[in-house]
Parts: C-alpha cells; structure tokens; sequence
RNA sequence: GCCCCCAUCGUCUAGCGGCCUAGGACACCGCCCUUUCACGGCGGCGGCACGGGUUCGAAUCCCGUUGGGGGUACCA
C-alpha cells in the first residue's frame, strides 16, 4: 500500500468575525533588534485595534543559542516601549507555558500523533547520501532532501537500525502547489514541489522550529500570523504541517498570513545584528523616547495618512491595519528618527520632559542617584531651555551639564576660543565690569542681558555674535550652549563671575 | 541552479484607471527670525526602473526584461 497522503488541502480558515489572536514569538538570542521590535509593535497594534489578544511567546528550543540574559532584555524592551501583552511569559494564560523549553512533552505527544497518522515519517538519509543520490542522477548536489524515504519498508527502517542508525522525523509536503494569500501581499503561490519533506524533530527526539512554531500557533489558537519576510519562504511547509495538524485534531484552523517587510541598513543589506543601529537599546541609550522610536518605528511599511508622518500611540492603535502595510523593504533612517523623537520632545510636557531627563544626567555622571535642592532648582530652570533645541534626550543632558560641574572643573573646550576676535580680553573685562555693578538680588536674566548689550554691543561697538560669544565660552565652556543670560541667571552670579574670569586667564595663557 | 518577495524624489511614503503639470515628511540648498545652537516661517532641488500590452485614458491592471532582496539546515 501506498504511503499516506499529505493532510487535507482543505481546513478551516480564519474569516473577518474571528476574533483576532496574534503573537510575539522571538528566540531569545542577542539583543533585540529594531526589526524585531517592529514587528512586535505591528502584532501590538493589530490586537488593539481589533481588541483582540497578543500573546507572547518565547521560542527558546535552540539551547546552543538562546540565552536568560537575551530573554531578560525582550521583557525590559517590551516593557520600556509600552508593548504589553494579554497571555504569555510572565502574565501567564490559559496557554502556559509559553517558553517552549518548558512544552517538550506536549510536542513529543503531537509527534506521536503525526507520526502513527502517517503525516511524518523516519528518514535515515544522512546529508552525504542525498547529495550521492543527486550526484548519480546527475543532479545538482545542493538540491536537498530527495524524499527517498518516503516510501521505506519497516524492513528497511529495522535493517537501518540495526546499523545503529537513529532516524530523524519529516513531514511530508503535498504534491500540489500551494496557495494562500498574504496580508500584506496578496496571493502567493508556491510551486508543487519546490520544498522538499523537511526535518520536524531531530535523531534525538528533540523537536524544531518547524513543528513547534506551527503547533504551539494551532495550540494557542493563532489567528494571524504576523512576521518578518525572511519566513515567508517556509509558510508553505507551515501550511502542509498545518493541514496535519488539523487531519490530528491540533488545529482547529489554518491562521492568516502576513510578512512584514525587512529593516535595511546602508547599502541593499538587512540592518545587521552588528550593526549597533539595529539594537533597540542603542536608540534608548542616545535619548530616544518610546513614543519618538515608535512612531519612527511604525512609519517603516506603513503611514497614517498622506500628509501626516507625527502620531502618538493611540493613534496608531486607532489606524493601524495589517492590510495597509507595504510589501517593500524601508531602510532605516537615523536622522529622520532623530527629527521624529524631537518633534515628541516638544510635544512633551515640560515636567514630564525635565523628569525623563534625570537618567541621562545620571549617566553622564552629573547628578547623583537623588537629586539635591540645588540640582533640582537647576534641572527646572534649564530643562525648558533646551527642550525646543535638541532631538534626544542625552542631548539634553550634554547641554546643561555645563550647570552641574563645579567652575574649577568645567572643562573648557578648544573650540570654545575659537573665532573669539582680537578683542577677547577686552570683551571679556568689560562684561565683568558691567555684570559687576548688578547686585545678587537682581541677578536676572533682564538685568543681565541689558548690562552685557550696554557694554559690549553699545560701548565696544561688537556684533553680538562675538560679543556674547565670548561670555558664553566663559560660562559654559563650549561655543553652543542654552540662551546665554538665562544660563547665567540660574548659574548665579558668583559662579558666573568666577568663570568670567578663570576663562579670561586661560584664555591670556593661550595667546 | 530552483523557489519566493520587492520596485514612486537621496531616504520613508501618499497614490488603489481620469482629482497627478505625482502630494507630504526627513535630508540637502537659499532666505527670514535670532545672544550661540536649535525651534519656527517662507522658498528651492529632486521621483513613477525599462519594454510591451489592456483601455477613450495608466504611477495605478496584465506580461516580460532588468535590478535588488530572501529562502533552499538535524538555526529561528
């Protein structure tokens, strides 16, 4: 008799009334990826705006490669973002668990399943004996598995083991081609046999990701299947196996498809895992607000609308189709990102703004890990002052922290006595002069301003480009800085003059 | 080799047969504002890969070519 048929071409399908199930599935290996997030974010935005269930799933069935520190960094990237989840690791659900190292036992029973229907089989070929195979037929060597073992007799497998030969198990593709039709892409058709019978579970018993993506997706009842482009090539066996699973009772449907477009990089190239553009915690660490990377994010294959590129969160969820999304791949833009996070660095409030600036004082080692009465006074003052000229937060940080060193220690940069004119020493002993005469109560920004533009602008007759240059190189120690009378005001008068002057000698000693 | 995907300004995109002499954003270049840098405002540069069809009419539909990308594992 004949060996048994693929399952059958026909299963239920997911249809417009279902209620929408999608999923994050990624492997914990390496820091997670810009890519990676996107499509975490598109499974996101999909549930929400369905009101339908995200599940989180980590695929951890490599050993080799996975690692707790990687799956560490999926939850505190999920988390920082605001991508939260209805069932999966952690939260838990009717599911669990939903790390597959812990569901073995729940793959080796759909593998008894499969395996005593017929739909997978043992194959003793070893990679050496295809490629002889193809060789003797005068075939390309490098064609894959040649499904020879489809049809072989318990007398064959008995002879094999007998060799102490272990068996891995395949699952038998149909002989038809098979079709289905993309969310993002529309109908595809993959030619009859252009994937051969491939590997669901290794010598060892131990299952891969070609069995234990689709089962656990039948199994906690997946209805659209939302990913990256590089599995659209093995949809087709996803799709065989899941007319298995369905043949077996597993499946109670075949889920929608959809695959999401690349991330490039420079060049016509995947943005690389090297690549430190690609780490999510790269873009966090420059000052990248969730709002600013997701918005930024969600721009790469889909828009909101034709004239509008800023948009919140709820925005997102509001218009967010999977339909809507592009097929073709966007490369990832640094500086466009940058302007997108600046334009929410404006939008934010300035509490809410000078409050999301205290990690990054931090790390720049400028304050402590409580700030004191004085730095707080100094954040509140100099927070607004930047917050409408820079695009990441750690810019933010390296702008003010000209107010957080003490005046002995700011470091003063070569820059900083650049293009100061002849007139230097002269501007600069006339503003202490003027900014001299204004006591510490009317230490003001007005005050302030108006004394420097008397002496300087009025009496020496400077541009104030120069002018006020040369006071700002003084008191913040670099030729770009926060609006300078405002700096001084919260630097205070003391500190201001101390400056005036240490920067008047060293600026003596250079010339 | 075989299979599959993709193709609008430098980049991300709007466009789903006539609203297109192709719109927006980022970048770039001018100008304005201005205490630096930004922000903001105004203006400019710049694109439907190519060839066939279909149609009264094509950026939009079909076919082909070319170009890019991915897959072809006992990785995911």
């Amino acid at each position: 008799m004949s060996a048994p048929a693929a399952g059958p071409s026909e299963i239920p399908a997911v249809n417009p009334s279902t209620p929408v199930r999608v999923r994050f599935c990624p492997s914990p290996t390496g820091t997670p990826h810009v890519g990676l997030i996107r499509t975490a974010l598109f499974n996101w935005a999909y549930a929400r705006h369905t009101e339908g269930k995200l599940v989180f799933r980590i695929e951890d069935t490599d050993a080799q490669r996975d690692s707790e520190e990687s799956y560490r960094q999926l939850l505190e990237a999920l988390r920082w973002l605001g991508i939260d989840w209805d069932e999966g690791v952690e939260t838990g659900g009717p599911h669990q668990p939903y790390r597959q190292s812990q569901r073995m036992d729940i793959y080796a029973d759909v593998l008894g399943k499969l395996q005593s229907a017929g739909y997978v089989y043992e194959s003793f070929s070893t990679p050496e004996e295809i490629e002889q195979r193809h060789r003797a037929a005068g075939r390309d060597p490098k064609l894959g598995y040649d499904n020879h073992d489809r049809e072989l007799t318990q007398k064959q497998a008995d002879a094999f083991r007998a060799e102490g030969r272990e068996p891995v198990l395949r699952l038998r593709m149909p002989d038809d081609d098979i079709t289905f039709t993309d969310l993002v892409r529309g109908e595809i058709t993959f030619k009859a046999g252009s994937a051969p019978d491939f590997v669901v579970a290794r010598a060892n018993g131990q299952p891969l990701y070609t069995l234990v993506n689709p089962v656990d997706d039948a199994l906690m009842e997946i209805t659209h299947v939302l990913r990256g482009e590089d599995l659209l090539s093995s949809t087709p066996r996803q799709i065989a196996l899941y007319r298995a699973l369905y043949a077996v009772g597993v499946a109670q449907r075949m889920p929608a498809f959809g695959h999401l477009p690349y991330v490039m990089g420079e060049g016509n190239k995947k943005l690389s895992k090297r690549d430190p553009e690609s780490n999510l915690f790269h873009h966090r660490d420059r000052g990248f607000l969730p709002e600013g990377l997701l918005n930024y994010l969600a721009l790469l294959g889909w828009s909101l609308s034709a004239d509008e590129d800023i948009f919140t969160v709820d925005e997102l969820v509001e218009k967010f189709d999977i339909t809507d999304v592009l097929g073709n791949p966007a490369r990832f833009d640094v500086k466009k990102a940058e302007a997108i996070n600046g334009t929410h660095v404006r939008r934010l409030k300035a509490e809410d703004f000078r409050d999301r600036l205290v990690p990054y004082l931090r790390a720049l080692d400028l304050v402590g890990q409580e700030l004191t009465e004085r730095e707080a006074q100094l954040l509140d003052g100099a927070a607004p002052l930047v917050q409408e000229r820079i695009a990441l937060l750690a810019e933010g940080a390296d702008m003010m922290g000209f107010l957080f060193v003490a005046d002995e220690e700011l470091e003063v940069e070569d820059k900083a006595f650049s293009g100061l004119g002849d007139q230097a020493l002269e501007t600069l002993d006339a503003a202490t002069a003027a900014l001299e005469t204004i006591d510490e109560a009317s230490w003001n920004t007005q005050q302030i301003e108006s004394a420097l533009r008397e002496a300087l602008i009025d009496g020496l007759g400077l541009k104030p480009r120069k002018a006020f240059g040369a006071v700002r190189s003084a008191v913040s120690g670099r030729k770009v800085s926060p609006p300078l009378f405002e700096s001084m005001e919260l630097l205070g008068k003391e500190s201001s003059m101390k400056r005036l002057e240490r920067f008047r000698s060293l600026a003596e000693a250079r010339h």
